[in-house]
DNA sequence: GCAAGGTC
């Protein structure tokens, strides 16, 4: 039997459907896919099956000196047992294994993993294909064409791992331990994250250290024959056109002077033809730059990629590749656009082109064929608007890079004015090429009227603008993504988790991003003892040492040991200051977690988390001091720079994805709460007066009785209202209520539940009828539960509603059904997929 | 409970 491994169950798919010629079949093997035919067999891993740790008697934390870390064994550990399992079963049976991992240095690496554990379980000869896009041609030239596993190159990959890991695991639990912080706030450090937290901290110094300059800009409106145009006022500054003026008195004089005139004399006129060509094909970096425009975070946009890709609609996503590789027949592919709906018309007249040629990037690469449509498309239907918006984005750039480049003409003209001199830029578009077919990229004109030297233009008006300038501007997230690149940090796969997990960390927070008061101490801190991990030189220090290993100039183990001993030194000059970086990142902890002063004592209050893992704001005197205010029970609270003036109390945030909300100053939440009156708008359900047990309640149900409770529409110190029992806490029935905006109780009664109509922010332009609370309430829920199901990863909102039709309106539904009940009912969901969907809703 | 790199 002849085995095949790939890196990913989809390249096993692919290959086996390529190698076959369609015939292969499917099993599932411990739930691993493992694609037959005749006497071959193709099974996919999930990237990295086994991972390097340390032995178990370091485990604990409080047990080991973090320094001892950097000597102690790295150990390789299945942390994929069912594909190991699987491997290792059919390695047993086999007579030859082909590795066909990604082409790239971590696939080599994945690839000698495999190789390990086949030879764990037998002597069968081992060989290596190698191919960068899973097209017919060049995966059977690469099988034709079998080679052996570069052991070196893959040995390059493993000095990454151990070199990450130790320096990564040890210095995270010296300052975790120093700070005392060992829970799920520990404080962390590694090669890539902590030099792109430093980008953005060093951001904000910049910015914190900013100093705005004053100064003026005129612009006067010419015009001729009707048609009007703005020019701006320059002068020569040494040689330099300048426009900002810098003096007060400089900038009067030179506005006085343009406005004792009434017209302008061009005395210049220039005409040029720029082109514009079309952009490049995508790579990871280029994509989440554009669906960054689009309003997309990075991780949400290779989450959707991903759904786009594992659906067969577009190529991997994860490449740094940005030339189509020889295999790619633009023509074609443009060919299946035809006739598709909306695209069909641009494919068309793009096919219409003398030649297609398409654009190429700088970068080539052997991993993975730059991200691109493969053809098959989506009925629009089955997507989300997202997914869709997305896929628009990958389709129409793919029609860029194929079209033909714009041609704008630039046209400048300069006049004189009273001694002094305008000039204003004008742009048209004259063949607009790559922008019929791809509206992403900016292509506004500027219009400048045709005018000639000489020719007298009237001043119809003259302002002057005060400014000032203006602090450098944060990083946004695919800026940062474009930045990490640059400097060589992270990978194309991980570069978005990085990010992801300096949010999850603490360390950053909003969008675009701003460092913590924890962030700059661990900064600080790494800055001052261990600035090798904090800046991008450890990164590109590995990487020539990885380059050396690869090319057989030198070793693993003496990379690794000189990697070692740097770290040794770092610890040398750690072990001092232990207390006193501890004292700082507790600072800097509590400085995050500080709302403001106690009104009782004068100490700090912070949030804090009570044992049941609510949020709420307590005195740093406890238990001396015993005061605390209540937060909204949504959400994880982030004090803001917005300050209530009232109580010296910052802002609270309440963090929660789509329902995040600014709860304000909790003191002020608090004293409005206190300071209003239930008011009665009807019995309770439950327990008023004219409950009538048996029909009211369902079977089950406790017996009602009636006590003379009574709803009310009540305020909560934590600053959320309810429509809730009189009777509380003896009665706890409850019905929620908007967060903001006046309630007015109307005349108008529910006869179902004879309670009274509300209306949301009467007065206002637009105000919501929210109706019986009851009613509302039993919408609402109905409504969440097509959210929830939209919620879970790969559902779009066009498959939610077809489940919900099919009796599956709920998460708790979805779990409990039948994936093979619903593949049959449900069109366009797999039997799969209703399994992956669980398998989260496990998760 | 550490990292970064694959993968879902």
């Amino acid at each position: 039997m002849r085995l095949i491994i790939t890196e990913k169950d989809n390249a096993a798919r692919r290959i086996a459907e390529i190698l076959s010629e369609g015939s292969a079949s499917a099993q599932r093997r411990n739930g691993v896919n493992v694609y037959r035919w005749g006497d071959t067999r193709v099974v996919g891993l999930s990237g990295h099956v086994v991972g390097v740790d340390f032995p178990a008697e370091y485990s604990d934390w409080r047990d080991v000196e973090p320094v001892e870390l950097i000597d102690a064994d790295v150990t390789k550990e299945p942390t994929q047992e069912n594909i190991v399992t699987t491997l290792q079963q059919l390695a047993e049976k086999a007579d030859e294994a082909t590795i066909a991992t990604d082409y790239d240095r971590e696939g080599e690496l994945i690839g000698k993993e495999a190789y390990e554990l086949i030879r764990e379980v037998t002597d069968a000869p081992v060989d290596r294909v190698r191919f960068s896009s899973i097209t017919e041609r060049e995966v059977r030239e690469a099988f034709a064409n079998p080679d052996d596993i570069d052991f070196d190159l893959a040995a390059a990959g493993e000095a990454r791992q151990i070199i990450d890991l130790v320096w990564g695991a040890a210095l995270t639990r010296f300052l975790s331990l120093s700070a005392r912080q060992l829970g799920d706030d520990f404080i962390s450090v590694g090669r890539v994250q902590s030099p792109t937290l430093k980008l953005i901290v060093d951001r904000e110094r910049e910015i914190q250290a900013f100093d705005p300059e004053d100064y003026w800009e005129i612009f006067a409106d010419l015009q001729k024959n009707g048609s009007g145009f703005e020019a701006q006022y320059f002068y020569d500054d040494d040689g330099k056109e300048a426009e900002r003026v810098w003096d007060e008195g400089d900038a009067e004089a030179a506005y006085a002077d343009l406005r004792s005139v009434d017209a302008a004399t061009v005395t210049s006129v220039r005409r040029r033809t720029r082109t514009d060509s079309p952009p490049t094909p995508f790579n990871t970096t280029a994509f989440i730059s554009a669906a960054g425009s689009l309003g997309y975070s990075a991780q949400r946009a290779m989450s959707i990629a991903e759904e786009l890709y594992t659906a067969g609609y577009m190529t991997y996503p994860r490449t740094d590749n940005t030339v189509y590789p020889e295999d790619l027949d633009e023509e074609e592919l443009l060919d299946e656009f035809v006739g598709a709906g909306s695209f069909g018309e641009d494919a068309e007249s793009l096919l219409e082109q003398d030649e297609i040629t398409a654009t190429e990037g700088d970068e080539e690469t052997t991993d993975h064929p730059p991200i691109h449509p493969t053809g098959e498309i989506p009925p629009k239907v089955d997507l989300s608007d997202d997914e869709w918006e997305i896929y628009e984005l990958v389709v129409r750039r793919f029609f860029a890079t194929v079209a033909e480049a714009a041609t704008w003409e630039h046209l400048r003209v300069v006049a004189e004015a009273g001694g002094r001199s305008l000039k204003a830029n004008g742009k048209r578009l004259v063949e607009a090429g790559y922008h019929e077919v791809y509206p992403y990229s900016s292509a506004s004109e500027n219009h400048v009227p045709d005018v000639e030297e000489g020719e007298e233009l009237s001043i119809t008006e003259v302002r002057m603008e005060d400014k000032q300038t203006q602090p450098p501007r944060r990083y946004g997230q695919s800026r940062l993504i474009q930045t990490m690149e640059d400097r060589g940090l992270g990978t194309k796969s991980t570069r978005h988790n990085s990010i992801e997990k300096l949010y999850d960390r603490g360390y950053i927070e909003g969008d675009p991003p701003r460092p913590t008061t924890l962030a700059m101490a661990v900064v600080e801190a790494a800055e001052e003892f261990a600035d090798h991990v904090v800046s991008d030189e450890m990164t590109a220090q590995l990487e020539a040492d990885m380059t050396a290993i690869a090319n057989g100039e030198e070793t693993l183990d003496t990379v690794a040991d000189e990697s070692r001993e740097m770290l040794k030194r770092v610890f040398d000059e750690l072990r001092d200051s232990r207390e006193e970086i501890g004292e700082h990142l507790q600072e800097s902890l509590k400085a995050d977690k500080t709302v403001g002063p106690c009104p009782e004592c004068g100490e700090d209050m912070l949030i804090r988390r009570s044992r049941q893992g609510s949020y709420f704001v307590g005195c740093d005197g406890f238990p001396d001091c015993r005061n605390t205010l209540p937060l909204p029970s949504t959400g994880e609270p982030l004090v803001l720079d917005d300050h209530c003036e009232d109580h010296d109390m910052h802002h609270v945030k309440m963090l929660a994805g789509r329902d995040t909300f600014v709860h304000g100053c909790p003191r002020c939440e608090a004293e409005k709460a206190d300071a209003s009156e239930d008011e009665v708008i009807g019995p309770c359900p439950e327990c008023g007066d004219g409950v009538a047990p048996e029909e009211q309640r369902g079977e089950g149900g406790e017996a009602a009785e009636a006590h003379g409770g009574e709803l009310a529409i009540k305020h909560l110190r934590s600053g959320s209202r309810l429509v809730g029992c009189t009777r509380y806490p003896d009665c706890d029935y409850s019905l929620p209520l908007p967060r903001n905006g006046d309630i007015e109780v109307t005349d108008e009664v529910c006869e179902e539940h004879d309670l009274p109509e509300l209306v949301v922010d009467p007065d206002s332009d637009d105000p919501w009828e929210l109706g019986c609370p009851i009613c509302n309430f039993e919408e609402y829920q109905a409504r969440t539960a097509v959210e929830d199901l939209e919620d879970l990863n790969g559902i779009g909102s066009a498959t939610a509603e077809k489940l919900e039709d099919a009796g599956v309106d709920s998460l708790d539904a979805l779990r409990d059904v039948d994936p093979d009940v619903i593949a049959t009912e449900v069109q366009g969901v797999s039997a799969t997929q209703v399994r992956e969907w669980q398998g989260e809703l496990e998760a």
